[in-house]
This record gives structure tokens, sequence and C-alpha cells, in this order.
RNA sequence: GGCCCUAUCGUCUAGUUUGGUCUAGGACACCACGCUUUCAAUGUGGUAACACGGGUUCGAAUCCCGUUGGGGCCGCCA
């Protein structure tokens, strides 16, 4: 039985590696009809916080990847923890360390001058005294463990000296707990991030201790910032540029739907044998594979992600698409009539949606702009404004129920073929928006409504 | 500093396991052209990479060694 788990610790906020590592154990989980766990790490008291761990469970599921089963809380397991830690006490695997910190302070700082390995090879091994944090003895081997993405990796456990395994009896510490966790929620393959590489010999060496079976690793790559240093809570954020901000939420707020976020991560490290770049999380589960797991890291790119996002968004019916653009134009209260022509006039050009604000500012708003703008091409103001009353006679003759892109279009355009295209149409498109670049006029006028363009073609004239 | 991981276009990557079909393919971005009242969308085309140095071999992006670069870890955090 194939069984993963994301492990994350309720310190912040749900950040795209959590997510990422956490879609690679759900997509490698479910392609062998395995189970995929949530264990909440909550062992450091001071710094876990309720918010943090809300914030993780709802964007797993905003994202799609359904943990299986109980969620598991690392503190709730604290007396089986106990439990192991008292039999490596007992059988002299493990010992107290009654150094206090300033010894310990001493020790490093003296190896840091002499430049060799920071350890502590603790001397309290054989005085059996309780008090004091809990070490492992070191039993100066080499640890070698098959990595299923890099292949064999080794260590020489001499290096790590005595290991911390718990402040106490009653509070472990990570290493520890997360050996005796997997160990006993029977996970078979522990997928995280590049970051625990070294982690592993130290787990390893628990397992040993404790006789454990040892699980199979897969260290993916660690995702990247601009920069190339790991991603972290220090590059910004979406809404300000390109992404690159790092908490899930952050996308979720500026209009990426978990679609693409998915899709994208997906790309982030793997890609299938063949050119196929879309895939939804059912095409992932099918075509997921470890061994085509990249090994060096992947910079985020968020052009790439809007683009994506963008592709998705096109997918959307306009009405679904209406739904989502909603919360962005609170301000406005439009109608769920008009969202729905809001919506299918920027489909295409929107890569997420917050942007939606911005660009439909124009619809709500009275376009200011200079009257200069409204000639094309060297057009005279004489002729434009002319082109822009014709336009007006025609538009009073329809009335406002018939008032659509067909019957606009269809009584303009004849005009605009014999008079110039350019001439007719431009002036009449900023008019009503104001703007150098915008959807066309037609559609903007079927979502003004018949008074408001007239009244916007009118203001228009008296410019000229 | 020590240990570990890693190295194909600006970015994500295919190709590396089973050397030749690679004058290195795709996507994003960028540029040009087409369509078009503008922009977007879309279509077509283009610029752009095997880090370096040694081997092995008839032949290396692919195998080996070294160098250099990049990253991670080195907590009584996770």
């Amino acid at each position: 039985m194939i069984k993963t788990r994301i492990a994350p610790s309720p310190t912040g906020y749900m950040h795209i590696g959590n997510a990422r590592t956490a879609l690679f154990n759900y997509l490698f989980a479910k392609k062998y009809h395995g189970e995929f766990l949530l264990r909440i790490e909550n062992t450091d008291l001071e710094r876990s916080k309720k918010e943090y761990e809300l914030d993780i469970l709802g964007n797993l599921k905003w994202l799609g990847l359904n943990w299986d089963g109980e969620i598991i809380y690392q503190r709730e397991r604290s007396p089986v923890h106990r439990e192991y830690l008292e039999k490596l006490l007992g059988e002299g695997k493990a010992f107290y360390c009654r150094h206090s910190a300033e010894e310990l302070a001493g020790e490093q700082k003296e190896q840091q001058t002499n430049k060799t390995v920071l350890k502590h090879n603790c001397d309290h091994k054989d005085k059996s005294l309780a008090g004091g944090v809990i070490r492992l003895k070191n039993q100066n081997k080499k640890i070698v463990f098959n990595d299923i993405i890099r292949g064999e990796v080794t260590f020489d456990s001499e290096l790590l000296g005595d290991i911390v395994l718990a402040k106490n009896l009653n509070t472990p510490l990570y290493n520890f707990a997360a050996a005796a966790d997997d160990h006993d929620t029977e996970i078979s393959h522990v997928i995280r991030g590049e970051d625990h590489l070294s982690n592993t010999p130290k787990q390893i060496l628990i397992q040993e201790a404790l006789g454990f079976k040892r699980p199979d690793y897969a260290h993916v790559p660690l995702i990247l910032a601009k920069d190339r240093s790991k991603l972290s809570k220090r590059h910004g954020s979406p809404r300000l540029g390109v992404a690159g901000g790092t908490a899930v939420t952050e996308y979720k707020n500026a209009g990426y739907l978990p679609q693409a976020l998915v899709n994208f991560m997906a790309l982030l490290g793997w890609h299938p044998a063949d050119n196929r770049e879309i895939f939804g999380l059912e095409d992932l589960i099918k075509e997921f594979d470890l061994a085509r797991v990249q090994k060096a890291g992947a910079v985020f790119d968020g052009t790439k992600l809007d683009s994506i996002n963008n592709y998705h968004i096109k997918q959307l019916v306009p009405a679904e698409l209406a739904q989502y653009l909603k919360p962005y134009l609170n301000d406005h209260s439009p109608s769920d009539e008009q969202i729905i022509k809001i919506a299918h006039l920027f489909q295409d050009r929107l890569n997420k949606f917050s942007e939606i604000a911005q660009l439909s500012a124009f619809i709500f708003n009275q376009p200011e702009y200079d009257s200069k703008m409204l000639l094309w091409k060297g057009a005279s103001p004489e002729k434009t404004k002319n082109n822009l009353e014709t336009i007006l006679m025609i538009l009073e003759k329809l009335s406002g129920d018939s008032f659509d892109i067909d019957s606009t279009a269809t009584e303009i355009m004849p005009l605009a073929n014999k008079t110039g295209r350019g001439e007719m149409l431009w002036p009449l498109r900023v008019a009503l928006t104001g703007l150098e670049k915008s959807p066309g006029p037609f559609e903007i006028m079927e979502v003004l409504g018949r008074e408001e363009s007239i009244n916007r073609i009118k203001k228009a004239a008296g410019k000229l």
C-alpha cells in the first residue's frame, strides 16, 4: 500500500513550496491508489498557531488536494513519543546530556574558529542521570540511502555528532517525532523538499535505533526565487507586479484559479514525456511519475503562471467567470447581468481576476481624456465631430430593447466601411472608454447601454 | 568553513538510464508579419542554450574525472 503524507508545521501561512510538495505527494499516492495523509507538526508550542493551521487546511482544500483519513496532530502523539524515548534510554541507545547552553555555545564557537564540523559529541553518554536533553548515541557509520529522484546518497554519520532527540520526555523534536510518526502511520514514501535531504540521515539513524523499516525517499528540487535563492516570505507579492509572493492565499486573492496554480506547480520540476503542458488534477494523476522529476531547483516564473491562468480563465463559461469576478467589482455593485457582460468582454485578456477592477473602470466612471485622443491618424476635428454626430443619429433611432452588439454593428459598420473604419470607429471607441487600448466599441456599447453610450458620444462631440 | 545536492535557450523544460536519428525539440517571455478601428485573443515565422577543461570512444548534450558556478543544510525550529 502506497502511503504518502504532507507534514506542514502551522508556524506560517502555507506557501508555494509546501503546496507543490503536497501536490506531488497527492499525485503519487493517487496514481497508485494509495493514501495521502495530512500531519500537522505542531510540537513547537510557541510558534504554532490555529490561524496558520486553518490557512493550510483551507488551501489544501482549495487546491483540491484532499487528504485521506483524520488529520494527525503530532502533539497528540506525545505519549507514544515518550514510550519510544524511554525505550531508547532503557536500551542505552539514547542518553541525557546535561551540558548547559553556554557550554555548547562555547564548544560551537571553538569549532567555528578551528573550522571543524559543528557537532556535539557528548561525554555524558555513560552517566545515566536524568535531566537535560535526550540525545542519540552516535554509531559512527556510513549512511547510504537510495533517493528515487537523486539516486544513491551517502552521508557520514560521524559528522553528525550525538543528535538531539527531545528536550525532555514530553517534548520530542522534529527529526525524532517525524521518524516515529512516519513509521506508525506506515508511510511508504517520504516525498519532501530538498532542504530536508540533510535531515534524512538523522531520521534513518533514529529508525535504525528503534528497529523501524526505512521508507523510500524522494527529495524534490526546491522552488527558487528570481535570484535563485530558496523561495521565502521575503520575496514580494503577486499584487506588486509579476508574481513572486509565497503564500498560496496571496495567489488566491490575486485571482488565480486553483486549477491553474496546480497546473503550473506540477510543471515546476516535473514534465511529461511529451510536449503537453495543460493538465487538470485527474490528468496529472495519470501522468505523474517521480522518476521524471527534475534534480535541479526551478525558478518560479510568474509570467508563465499568468499565461497558464489566462488559459484556464478562457475555459470558463461567462456565468462562471462572472462569479469569480464579482468580489473584485464590489465597489460598483453591478447587477449579475452586467457582470456577465463584463466577464464576456474581458475573458480573453485577463491574466488574473484582480485585473478586472482596473480594466473595467471606464464602464463605471465617466472617462476623462484629451480631445486630441479622439482624432484618428491626422483626421480633422471637424470631420471627426461629424462622424460622431452621424453615429449619434443612428443610435438614437435604435430602441433601448434592441440595443446590442448586432444591431449597433449592422447599422454602423456599412457607414464605417464607406468613411474609413479608423475614422469612424476609433473616435467612437475613445468616446466610450477614454482609452487607447480597450475591447471593441460595439461590445462596449452593449455593456454600457443606450443612454450611457449616447451620453458619452455627445460629450465627445462637444469636446471637438 | 564542513557536508550534501545540482548544472540544456532569459525562465520552465524534452533529449541523458539504453552514446550516433540533436545543424538540440516544445512552452512562457521577446521580436516580426497576418487578421484587425486600438489593444487583447488568434495564426505564421524568428532571435535564443548543451558552464569550462580533460579523458573514454570511430562518434558525447548524453559515460568518467576535475574545475567553476548555483542551491540546501549545519537550532534544545520544523
